[in-house]
DNA sequence: AGGGTGTAGTTCAAATTCGAACAACTAGAA
DNA sequence: TTCTAGTTGTTCGAATTTGAACTACACCCT
């Protein structure tokens, strides 16, 4: 690990502005949310995806995983969300386990409500101010990315405790 | 309000993508400094602008929308670096209400020794997946949004105060 | 069947973030 | 000078997020 290939001038104007652009984005993004729905983004992702799949619902992992979440920060944001009556839970049929987030009817009709003002501020500060080839640029860059990070091993996504690892033998062995 | 524009296909994709390669990119940034140096990107952040700034100073208000973060969030994050003796706070002499956050030279070795397993994880998931001209792309698009965002009213992060300087830059953004 | 291993979701404590309220100070006008 | 408005940084409480520990269930192999 000794000698680091350091960014470049323009890779380093990349990754900063795309470091700063995100905080920047992200806040106006919960600042339009939290003043027109009261929505979180972390909740508004969640009743995006559960509205964009079969049957409205997706079981608790799952969903965690496509929305980029730890287990417990999405059990956390389901219980706020039945609380507010835009999700249910059921008991997953073929897994006793499995747990099943469903949008209510009321869910949709808050999605369907506050999605205009969030796909504006999207437009207005991202995707408006984008050339054509841009907007293909960064579909590509970012679906790539994605797509590596989803490959590549060590997933902090719950690492499974790994127990027998390091090959060293104990007193059961 | 009435008839939205919503996002074509493209628009839909690239956004969708931005939003997931995001989320697990920040994941795998927060996992390597966590492991590596027990920062978290939030502290990095602040120990790289600091690093980059004339004197290895910054006044707290300027500190915290350089890396856009609530000015309490900066206190707080202060405080923690503080406690690691990575940063110093001192009054600021021409204005006595000011506080500038000075990097230590403890701080500045922590960067140096943190900097280079950083920059691999970003070239490796992001830079490095890059075409050269994806490169130039992304500079392009999220320097635009970054100012349309900056300019923008609504700031909650408050903006009156003019950029001085061209706070060099080194290559541990 | 009986065990052992792995998975699904939840609970818990700790860390972090934000906004509002606040105290201290600055700056401009009268 | 003195008043007034604006700025600066901190404190406080509330909300959110994470990883580890835990319980309950599923699946496989003999």
């Amino acid at each position: 690990m000794k000698d680091t290939r350091w960014l470049s001038e323009t890779e380093l104007d990349a990754w900063m502005a795309y470091v700063t652009a995100t905080h920047l984005l992200e806040r106006r993004v919960e600042e339009q949310l939290k003043a027109d729905s009261g929505l979180t983004h972390a909740q508004y992702e969640i009743l995006a995806k559960l509205s964009a799949s079969p049957e409205r619902r997706m079981r608790m992992t799952e969903l965690a995983r496509e929305v980029v979440v730890s287990k417990s920060g999405l059990t956390y944001q389901i219980g706020q969300l039945e609380k507010l009556g835009l999700v249910e839970r059921t008991t997953c049929p073929s897994d006793e386990r499995g747990v099943l987030a469903v949008l209510t009817d009321e869910g949709v009709r808050c999605l369907e409500r506050t999605a205009p003002g969030h796909v504006a501020v999207v437009r207005a500060f991202l995707i408006d101010q984008l050339t054509p080839e841009e907007l293909q640029a960064m579909a590509r860059i970012m679906s790539k990315a994605a797509a590596v990070m989803t490959a590549a091993p060590g997933h902090s996504i719950e690492a499974p405790a790994r127990r027998r690892g390091t090959g060293r033998r104990t007193a059961l062995g």
